[in-house]
DNA sequence: AAAGAACTCAACCGCGGAGAA
DNA sequence: TTTCTCCGCGGTTGAGTTCTT
């Protein structure tokens, strides 16, 4: 382990990019491929560290960045993954095509922070923390173990105390035995969906342990068309009386 | 019109994971 | 097993811009 020393060198150039560099870099990276970070400043002559070459291209150059303000939408979709996510914005940014995490940080930080009513954790996110703090917790194994791949899921949901490895939470709306929650393991990511809206609170006990399936892991969603998730998704026996909501849930988080 | 405050966002920085040597 | 390099992430900085007084 260790840092690379090429943001160390002396005679590199700092500050805002210009337009020689800015082509040097597009040529290289549409002639090359994204890769390599490292031979860049190298073989393109710029004097820049290779961190910067691709922070530049990432957040700037690269051809699919969408340009202009964030609509109402990804606003909203910013606001709903913040929520579950907290500050990852790697992963928020991945639901907002042509949008960068800096971008997104950048917009949270600016704007949409000085509109939230406090600075606390979404419910999810203090979920995923306190499962992080107990190594023996099914999730906690589950967010630590890269290869698992959609194969841990929710098995029950109850408004009980908690108890075993159940995780105190809060959520909203109190819909007993519903789960508007889909949780899935996809590439060692964690990917946490809220369908509900903030409207009510209230404490909920959620117990996650390895056994039946779900559904089938999200990342095989991703090849079939939305027609044929809808098809093949199906809800575990817990949730089976707001099965009704849970297709629209899916529906609307496929959409 | 001028000066200071507040804001924006591109860029920098340090850290840590992954994998190769 | 250890060391090194590559890579990506999130937090922070600071120059430029806009707003307020």
């Amino acid at each position: 382990m260790g840092r690379s020393p090429c943001c160390h060198k002396e005679g590199l150039n700092k500050g805002p990019w210009t337009a020689d560099e800015d082509k040097l870099l597009t040529d290289y990276i549409k002639g090359r491929g994204e890769g390599k970070w490292g031979k860049v400043p190298k073989e393109t002559g710029i004097k820049r560290c290779w961190k910067s070459c691709r922070l530049r291209w990432l957040n700037y150059l690269r051809p699919d960045i969408k340009r202009g303000n964030i609509t109402h939408d990804e606003e909203d979709l910013i606001i709903r993954l913040h929520k579950l996510l907290g500050n990852r914005w790697s992963l928020i940014a991945g639901r907002l095509p042509g949008r960068t995490d800096n971008e997104i940080k950048n917009y949270w930080n600016t704007i949409l922070a000085k509109r939230q009513p406090n600075n606390e954790k979404s419910s999810i996110a203090r979920v995923v923390d306190e499962a992080c703090r107990n190594p023996d917790n099914v999730l906690a194994k589950a967010l630590q173990d890269k290869s698992m791949d959609g194969n841990l899921v929710i098995n029950r949901i109850t408004a009980e105390s908690q108890s075993g490895d159940g995780l105190s939470a809060s959520t909203s709306r109190d819909q007993e035995n519903s789960m508007d929650l889909l949780m899935d393991f996809n590439f060692g990511d964690i990917i946490l969906s809220d369908f509900l809206d903030d409207s009510e609170m209230f404490n909920m006990n959620i117990s996650v342990r390895e056994g039946d399936a779900l559904a089938p892991p999200l990342a095989s969603y991703t090849q079939l068309s939305p027609e044929e998730m809808l098809q093949i998704w199906s809800p575990s026996d817990y949730i089976l009386a707001s099965v009704d909501s849970d297709f629209r849930s899916l529906a609307s988080f496929l959409e």
